[in-house]
DNA sequence: TCTATTTTTGAGCGATCACTCAAATGTGAG
DNA sequence: CTCACATTTGAGTGATCGCTCAAAAATAGA
């Protein structure tokens, strides 16, 4: 006894995603999200709240998502620490062209929050913890599998992880050459592998 | 036999600097501008020709200002790799609360930056490649000292180096436990030295 | 003082901003 | 088929966007 929804909510928010990763926030328009949604202001409004909760919704749905594929990443690998320098390599070697940056979300709303939108930053830095979390739970294993001394500091090193992963996407974003960005990665990723101890 | 301007292009280009620095470029607006020139839009538009311009005459000097500190500071150090190691330090510690932003400018304009600016990720991606010239020029000379292997890639430690301070100044602008960020420089610096071998 | 030249002023341009809401439309239960 | 109710529509809200320009004000040489 009454009408149904005409769009998928995952599927719009997976637009609208992409439109905020690709654009940013401020300059992400309600004109531009109406075209890639394909809906007229009163169903965003009604479906989503405000601009601000969508994008809120967006990258809730851009950390649920990463999240997942580290945790399997890492959580399926026989050799932590290798899976960890591993997918360094292959953060730099992917260059996807059709992704909407290559830098991280996360990153991106923390630094083009202003204190008119510091739910923003909050929500991402919650975000960006968590994920250290997830780095930490490698070290972790890595360390109960024998790989890292048994006194390693997993929450540290899973920082300075979480600055390399950082650092080598906003270069993979800011055009560099491919060479020395892989060359980048390879540096990184030893440095991972390089911790390790004979089991 | 005409007026003289009645601001000071110097003093206007700093306060535009800041504002830019601390807000972005999207989300500072001409009224703001206007506020924190103490201009009319008509004087700016006369002074600066647009905001775009006026954002890229900031940036600029933003980088000129970096730039020439950071030159000062490595070329006059006995020890380049320890003067490398102590401003990763440096920058852990300052945390100034009164500047714009702990983050970089030119990294901030790199990730906020949309197609419809591309301008302005072009002008920060030349001054990124400059500031690299610069970290590199400083391992030129710890290899021409001595202290580093004659084969050494210096270019590529720069870039690894930038990646560092770039990550470290992004870890600083998310409210990080001030211990844990320095523990993190504390990490990078420590590898920094690590490259020195006996003179 | 007069005048040529420059700078400053600020109302206001058309466009766009995020957002609203009354009316139109669609739908499933009865 | 009817109708109660949810969803969609899109013109339109006031505010603000970046920016313009004719007029007013200020200055330095003649």
């Amino acid at each position: 006894m009454a009408r149904s929804p005409s769009y998928n909510r995952d599927a719009a928010l997976d637009t609208a995603l992409d439109l905020f990763w690709k654009k940013g926030y401020h300059a992400t328009s309600l004109k531009d999200l109406e075209a890639a949604l394909a809906m007229k202001p009163g169903s965003i409004y009604a479906a989503f709240t405000s601009k601000e909760a969508l994008y809120l919704a967006a990258l809730e749905r851009y950390f649920t998502r990463n999240r997942a594929a580290l945790q399997t990443l890492f959580s399926e690998a026989d050799a932590p620490l290798k899976a960890l320098a591993d997918h360094l390599r292959a953060t730099a070697r992917s260059r996807r062209p059709t992704a909407p940056s290559q830098a991280c979300m996360l990153v991106k709303t923390i630094l083009s929050a202003t204190a008119d939108d510091s739910a923003l930053a909050q929500a991402a830095q919650g975000y960006m913890t968590e994920m250290s979390g997830v780095f930490a739970t490698a070290f972790d294993r890595a360390r109960d599998l024998g790989a890292l001394p048994r006194e390693a500091d997993t929450a540290r090193l899973a920082r300075r992880y979480q600055a390399n992963l950082t650092a080598l996407r906003i270069e993979a974003e800011s055009g560099i050459d491919p060479q020395a960005l892989a060359d980048l990665a390879e540096d990184m990723a030893r440095d991972i592998e390089a911790l390790a101890q004979p089991a």
